[in-house]
DNA sequence: GAAAGTACTTGATGCAGATCAAGCACTTTC
DNA sequence: GAAAGTGCTTGATCTGCATCAAGTACTTTC
């Protein structure tokens, strides 16, 4: 259950046995099933999410009505509402699974804990955070200067796997698109070849 | 010359005397001028910069020859090719100052030693990431929901400085919109009061 | 296996904001 | 202080993608 969690720190920082053992302690293992949400917006956001298995996505829903997916977190990521977890102030985000899921959660309390008992944690943590921020600068490039078909073919080159595992109204969604409009740019493209 | 960043680290973590003497050795000082590049796209990004004074804005610039802010950075924020810096690849974007302006620069091998040499910077960084995040989800989500007019009433209400600041093509472009249509906008809304 | 729900496709029409173009105001230069 | 450069405004036109609408295919339910 926490292979995923062991592999992903392991792979950013030295981790031994006892390190290894320790740290297991502080996640709550959790399964989740399809269409389960693990967050409602309002809600206060307990935890920062660890995926060992499945898919899951974070989205809001606008004044209109319309949902937009904010992240799709695959196995070996982690999703959570950051701003309402750090904060404790009402999540803005929906965080519902799209497969049948497994997932490692850790609360406020722990992760400080984890930072402080477990060396190098603090270090991955930093790391991990800093990835994420230029994986998302990089997506406010693509939404200033790509077209629709153009960022759909950037998401393929960059994530397939996403493509191929989440529906194509979400994967409109997370391009700012309509699933119409996803549609054709698809036809478009398998005649292009 | 260094109290914005000893201010600004100091308000996250707790730092004696010692530790702030400490700290400012690791930085190297300099003053640039308004339109002088600090890093230009397509080389290494050396370092992570503190702005003590002035107004700097990260851009780039895409096929077509438009410009695209990135970021702006005001006395008390950093600015960087994270992922230039962090992975020593070319950079992708260019930073440039917008006003006369001092700033603090932090090279790789001096940024590593900080962490290790004075204790909480590890911590003080993930924190700055972390919020780093929260703000650019965000933009994410304004760039996803909102109509021209209402992102930059959105921005005017957050950043307000910034607009005063930056010239209105450069406020268009953080916005992904063009300058003619920021021009029509701002009629607009002054019109409505 | 009929019925209802859900996901995707295809077509017709509309519109927010881009593009193109020209003019105005202010600032820099020598 | 004339000339050139730079930034903002305003108008006319164009266009990529949204919206609305209807149809098809596949999946779930009992």
């Amino acid at each position: 259950m926490h292979e995923r969690l062991l592999s992903s720190i392991g792979s950013k920082i030295a981790l031994n046995e006892t390190a290894m053992n320790k740290l297991k302690q502080f996640f709550i293992p959790k399964k989740i099933r399809k269409r389960q949400y693990i967050l409602n917006a309002g809600d206060v956001c307990q935890y920062i999410t660890f995926v060992e298995k499945g898919m899951l996505r974070s989205f809001t829903v606008d004044d209109e009505g319309h949902e937009h997916v904010v992240q799709f977190a695959v196995e070996g990521s982690w999703i959570s509402d950051m701003a309402s977890f750090l904060s404790g102030k009402e999540a803005l985000y929906n965080i519902e699974a799209l497969e049948d899921s497994e997932v490692l959660n850790l609360g406020t309390q722990a992760m400080d804990d984890l930072m402080h008992q477990v060396p190098g944690m603090e270090r991955y943590f930093r790391l991990l955070m800093q990835n994420n921020i230029i994986a998302l600068q990089r997506r406010v490039v693509a939404y200033m200067s790509l077209s629709a078909e153009e960022k759909y073919l950037k998401l393929m080159e960059v994530a397939p796997d996403i493509m191929n595992r989440a529906s194509q109204q979400h994967i409109a969604s997370y391009l700012s698109i309509t699933p119409e409009t996803l549609s054709r740019i698809r036809k478009q493209v398998s005649n292009k070849k």
